[in-house]
DNA sequence: CTCTCCGTGTCAGCTTTCTGACACGGAGCA
DNA sequence: TGCTCCGTGTCAGAAAGCTGACACGGAGAG
């Protein structure tokens, strides 16, 4: 069976490429970690409230691109099954920061190490210099992007 | 409410950028695509459709980043809302070409200009030195990331 | 020719995510 | 003080995607 014959145009959009590329990146990370019985969504919240403990539900939905409600759902599943940690009541407002625990902190240990290993994967057969550039071009796009949207 | 206030490590996480840029792409698309009553996955079928005319619904299903049950679904619905046709008996095995109808071609056309717009729109503010070097660094990740998981 | 793979189309069920909606707390303004 | 926003947490229903499974057709090895 054929599978890249032609590429009209799409190979051509670096908007595809960007798709492609998150598309295989995710493809690898899903890899890495259902040995560990872990979704994407799932480590991206580990590893937030790692980097930024007390993050609420809202700042971590942001922070790992999908609704607040979406997030609710994982992190009672997280909070149930002993990962995280929330208190009862707000200390402020409704906000309620979350925080990672001992068995969270434990858990993620392996998945970033996992998660690690596909981003040096993935860079492999870049330079530094090459890297560079893909920061700085993404980091554009996503300004540009945004600012198209809800900035005008 | 502070958003962007720590980025202890995720900031300098290429994978992490890459996520962030394509949630910032697709949501830019499903902007754009919403008062067309396109989804994105919609509209990559009929762009593919219209790129490489005869298309199996499995070859979509690569060309969109789905699985081809997905696929079949819209395909399904676009077939039932005549954007698309179908034979009915497969010339060949059973792999059942799809094509655009005029109808579809004509939707196409203005989600086309759509995500065109869009696309430019990210790509404003860099020179297309800058352009080819994304370029290579996508492809070099897909490629890398690849190679990783189904090549060894 | 036969037999074994591989890819395909498709049905069914489940999981994940999203949209819509509600009530509540804090900040700013009059 | 009261009023109006804005952001938040959460519940409920709907939509989109995925995994599992089945039968079928073509290609290659024997």
């Amino acid at each position: 069976m054929r599978q890249d014959d032609a590429g009209v145009d799409l190979e051509t959009s670096l908007g595809y490429l960007l798709k492609e590329a998150s598309s295989a990146l995710r493809v690898a990370m899903e890899e890495v970690l259902r040995p560990l019985g872990m979704s994407v969504t799932h480590y991206s919240c580990l590893e937030l409230l790692a980097q930024r403990p007390g993050l609420s539900n809202s700042e971590l939905a942001r922070g790992a691109f999908v609704t607040r409600q979406t997030m609710n759902v994982l992190l009672q599943a997280l909070e149930r099954d002993g990962y995280v940690t929330r208190p009862t009541a707000a200390p402020v407002g409704k906000v309620l920061p979350a925080r990672l625990t001992p068995r969270g902190r434990r858990s993620l240990e392996k998945a970033t190490a996992a998660v690690r290993s596909v981003e040096v994967r993935m860079l492999a057969g870049m330079t530094g210099t090459e890297q560079s550039a893909a920061f700085r071009s993404l980091r554009s796009m996503i300004h540009s992007l945004r600012d198209g949207s809800d900035g005008a």
